[in-house]
DNA sequence: TACGATCTATTCGCATACGATATAAATAAA
DNA sequence: TTTATTTATATCGTATGCGAATAGATCGTA
C-alpha cells in the first residue's frame, strides 16, 4: 500500500495507452515503410482516397479525423510527389478535389500489404480487437461533440 | 458488394483507431488546458514523475514510451518554467536526475482534476475500458518487440 | 444588385515526435 | 594505463499536428 493509488493511475488511463500506443505503430510503420520515406498518415489519405473516390480538401479532413490545416501541405506534397491529382473544383472554386492518381495506387498497394504483415505479426485476439474498435471509436465520437466543462486555471508560481 | 471490402476498411484498423482517438484526446485537453499552454505530454511527464519520484531522461523515456530526444528539449524547457528540476547524477554524470518541485506538484493538481473531469464527461462503460486498456497495453508490448518481416518497396514511378 | 456573413483552403507560429548524428562519461579490453 | 566500446544526453533535420489569422469564393438577404 505504500505506492500505486487504486484509480486513475498512470497505466490505468485510456488516453495514455492510446497515446503510447499510438507512437508505437507510428515507430513500427515508420520502420516498415523503410527507405521509401513514406508514412503512416499519407497511407491514410492514400486509404481513404481509395476507399471514397475523389474529396475535397475538407472531406478528407473530416473523414480522416485531422484538420485541415495540417492535410494542407501534406497532400501539396503528396501531389508533387505523383501520388494524387489536385485541383480546384470548377463548380466550388473554393474546393480542392483530391483524385488517386495511378501511381498513388501503386504504392497504396504496396503499403497494404506492408501494413497487412506487420498486423498479422502481431497476432491479436480477432474479437477483442473488434471490441477495441467498437469503444475507441465510439469514444471519439463522443469527444468530438464533448467541450469540456472544467477549464484549467494556472496555479500561481510559488 | 460494389464498395467496402469485408475486412481492413478503414476503420476496422485498430491503429486507425488508435490514431484518431489519440488526434481526439490531444485536441480535447488542449481546450481544456487552455490558456496555461500546459499539454498533454507535459502532463505525462509531471504525473509519472509524481507516481515514481526522481528519474533519469532515459528512465522516463522509458516509462511513457517516448524516445529520449523527444523529451530532452521538453524536459528543458518544464525545467526553465519551474515544474521540475533538471540536475546532474553525481554517481554518473552522464545521467540528468529529473525531480517534482512543488509548483509541478500544484500544476500536476490542478491538470488532474481537469482530465478527471473530462473523463467522467466522456461517460464510457467501465468494464469496456478496463478491457480495452488491457488489450492496448498488450498491443504495445507486442509492438515494441517485434521488427518488421515484410519491408516496404518503392513501386517505380510510371 | 450589393454587401455582410459564411465557407474553403492556405499560411504562420508553436509543440511534439522520430531517426541519425555528435559528444561526453563510464566501462571493458588490451 | 591506454584504448575501444558502450551508455546517456543533446542537437539537427524533417514530418505531423493544432489554433489563429488570412484571403478568396459563395451565399443570404436587404
Amino acid at each position: 500500500m505504500t505506492k500505486t493509488p487504486t484509480i486513475s493511475t498512470f497505466d490505468a488511463l485510456l488516453c495514455y495507452n492510446v497515446y503510447a500506443l499510438n507512437l508505437a505503430f507510428g515507430r513500427f510503420y515508420q520502420s516498415a515503410f523503410g527507405e521509401t520515406g513514406f508514412t503512416y498518415p499519407k497511407f491514410l489519405v492514400l486509404k481513404v482516397l481509395s476507399e471514397e473516390g475523389a474529396l475535397s480538401l475538407s472531406d478528407l479532413s473530416a473523414r480522416i479525423g485531422v484538420e485541415p490545416n495540417t492535410l494542407s501541405p501534406m497532400v501539396k506534397k503528396m501531389s508533387g510527389f505523383g501520388l494524387i491529382d489536385r485541383m480546384r473544383d470548377s463548380q466550388d472554386e473554393r474546393r480542392v478535389l483530391l483524385t488517386l492518381k495511378p501511381f498513388g495506387e501503386a504504392v497504396l498497394e504496396e503499403a497494404s500489404e506492408v501494413v497487412a504483415a506487420g498486423w498479422d505479426e502481431l497476432g491479436l485476439d480477432e474479437a477483442a480487437v473488434a471490441a477495441t474498435n467498437e469503444l475507441l471509436s465510439n469514444a471519439r465520437k463522443r469527444l468530438e461533440v464533448t467541450s469540456p466543462k472544467r477549464i484549467m486555471k494556472q496555479p500561481k508560481r510559488p
